[in-house]
RNA sequence: GGUCCGUUCGUCUAGGGGUUAGGACGCCAGGUUUUCAUCCUGGUAACAGGGGUUCGAUUCCCCUACGGACUACCA
């Protein structure tokens, strides 16, 4: 047994807003850390300076902090292994590549972008793959095929040139994925990957290696996408002779319908945020919805996010899970290698499940603010009290504005059909004989006012749909809402009698 | 095209050589609510196909189909 510490990353590429798979990513990395009691570091993958993003850095902070998976150490949080910004580490990277060129494990090469798109064009069109590997790396330009006079003369003049890797010619390779378990790879089909680009920055897989060992990291926790890669990093390792973290690949968020994975389009087509937070894109200025301002609360999300494809084991029914509860069952064995599709409905179904179980109180003091957006005032007990009305039925803040403003504001208009049912020649009077009633009740509290009100209607002999009916429609403008009477006890007895004039008036 | 990975109700999944293949979302029906919704109860619905191995395969192996990822000096 290891006592090593655990230690993970999240390394997202800051090219624009994290997207929900992320997410799911820097959850599954912090719960196996909490889990073993390990780190969680935040690494800023953004050597690519062509597709760098402003603003990404900070979106992808906010993100994990609003779905309160912090992470231990990243960017402004340094610790020893430091920096965390692959930009802020550029000058530490090419002697590890020169390293690799003094073992023979790497080499210089100085063909051009535009040569080797050629040589691909040629072998697309007759059906072929260009791959630059052991096969061909003779004939191309590099350090492995070029004299070592000319080598030397091209980098002292200044030449434009990349470093690959040497992979083996002819090896079968043993790779294990904690999630997937064995599987074999022919080095034959390997490419020779550009570890250090002609820019002077590493590629993805250098810097990833590089950092992942100096940062001691034990457990690579990535998506599936990362697979293909996972026998260039193991035999990066061994050149370096370092020891190989373990590593486990997470399988996709697909699309709610159709094919392939989950992309920002099937959001806005169907009306669902794939972005934790809003985004507004710097350059095109478009801004894309997040759950977080959608009313999501983040217990929801990361709820739904944790059994997106993975689950507790041992035959639990258990699907409601608290951030600790994730914690103390989460396991690395229990995720699904099939790729799962997303399902917006039962996203909403944890969100109205975290709305019951958050408290009044707490609701209320937001519905102030909220209400207080749309130029209405009202009182924090007045708020909880309507929430403690309209609370079950509801599963955003703001579905108490959308199916509640009536207990605000008196209705605008009323339901067509409703009126048409509800509504008829004599309505008008009866409705006069409710208000004379609702004048003389004592305490205009809903048990008393129901009380009056139906032993009047039982006293008459008339039927309750005759009285509640249009009851209902003047104070609501619709057939919905909670109990009647404690509508009117809410609203108070002159906005009660007040509606139903202006009913009276205006059907 | 090539390489690798995958495949249980429509969806997320449990299970694993002998089960009435379990749960959840959705959907449908009934109940509650003199409204609507919530809620409760019930129902619908799955082991991709074909070969093995075995007394017995949904479970193990192989093939096919389908799906996915990758195939950049992007991550």
């Amino acid at each position: 047994m290891s006592t090593e510490k655990v230690r993970v990353r999240f390394a997202p590429s800051p090219t624009g807003p994290l997207h929900i798979g992320g997410v799911r990513t820097a959850l599954f990395n912090y719960l196996f850390a909490k889990k073993h009691g390990g780190d969680f570091i935040l690494r800023v993958e953004d050597t690519d300076q062509a597709r760098f993003v402003e603003g990404a850095e900070e979106y992808i902070i906010e993100s994990l902090n609003w779905c309160n998976i912090p992470f231990d150490e990243g960017p402004g949080k340094e610790k020893d292994a430091g920096p965390y910004r692959q930009s802020e580490r550029k000058s530490l990277y090419r002697e590890y590549a020169e390293m690799l060129i003094a073992s023979g494990n790497a080499y210089y090469a100085f063909d051009t972008s535009e040569e080797l798109d050629k040589h691909r064009e040629n072998h697309e069109a007759k059906g072929k793959t260009f791959i630059y590997n052991w096969h061909n790396r003779q004939k191309l330009k590099n350090s492995l095929s070029l004299p070592e006079a000319e080598v030397k003369q091209k980098i002292e003049a200044g030449e434009a040139y990349v470093i690959r890797f040497k992979a083996p010619e002819d090896e079968t390779l043993h790779l294990k994925d904690e999630i997937r378990g064995e599987m074999t790879i022919d080095t034959k089909i390997l490419d020779d990957k550009v570890l250090f680009k002609s820019d002077g920055m590493p590629t993805y897989h250098l810097a990833n290696i590089v950092d992942d060992h100096l940062m001691k990291i034990t457990h690579v926790i990535r998506g599936e996408e990362w697979l293909p890669s996972l026998a260039l990093h193991v035999l990066l390792y061994r050149a370096f002779d370092w020891k190989a973290p373990k590593f486990a690949h997470l399988p996709l968020i697909l699309k709610p319908q159709g094919k392939g994975k989950l992309s920002k389009r099937d959001g806005d087509k169907m009306g669902f945020p794939v972005f934790p937070l809003e985004w507004k894109d710097p350059k095109s200025g478009d801004v894309s919805t997040g759950y977080r301002e959608e009313g999501y609360f983040p217990e929801a999300v990361v709820n739904m996010l944790a059994l997106l494809g993975w689950n507790a084991g041992g035959g639990t029914e258990k699907e409601i899970y608290t951030l600790e509860e994730l914690t103390r069952a989460f396991s690395l064995e229990h995720v699904s290698k099939g790729g799962s599709k997303f399902d917006p409905e039962k996203t909403r179904w944890f969100q109205h499940h975290y709305m019951q179980e958050t408290n009044n109180e707490e609701l209320a003091k937001d519905l102030v603010g909220l209400l207080q957006e749309k130029g209405i005032s009202t009182s924090q007990e007045y708020a909880q009290h309507i929430i403690s009305l309209l609370k079950e039925r509801t599963t955003f803040l703001s579905d108490f504005w959308e199916q509640g403003s009536y207990f605000f504001t008196a209705p605008e208009k009323y339901d067509e059909k409703a009126a048409k049912k509800a509504w008829k020649e004599d309505t008008a009077g009866i409705m006069e004989k409710v208000i004379s009633i609702l004048e003389e009740v004592e305490d205009f509290s809903a048990g008393n006012v129901q009380e009056s009100v139906k032993s009047w209607i039982t006293s008459e002999g008339i039927g309750f749909g005759k009285v509640m009916q249009p009851f209902r429609l003047s104070l609501v403008g619709a057939m919905q809402g909670p109990d009647v009477f404690d509508i009117a006890a809410a609203i108070g007895r002159e906005e009660t009698i007040s509606r139903i004039r202006k009913a009276q008036s205006e059907l």
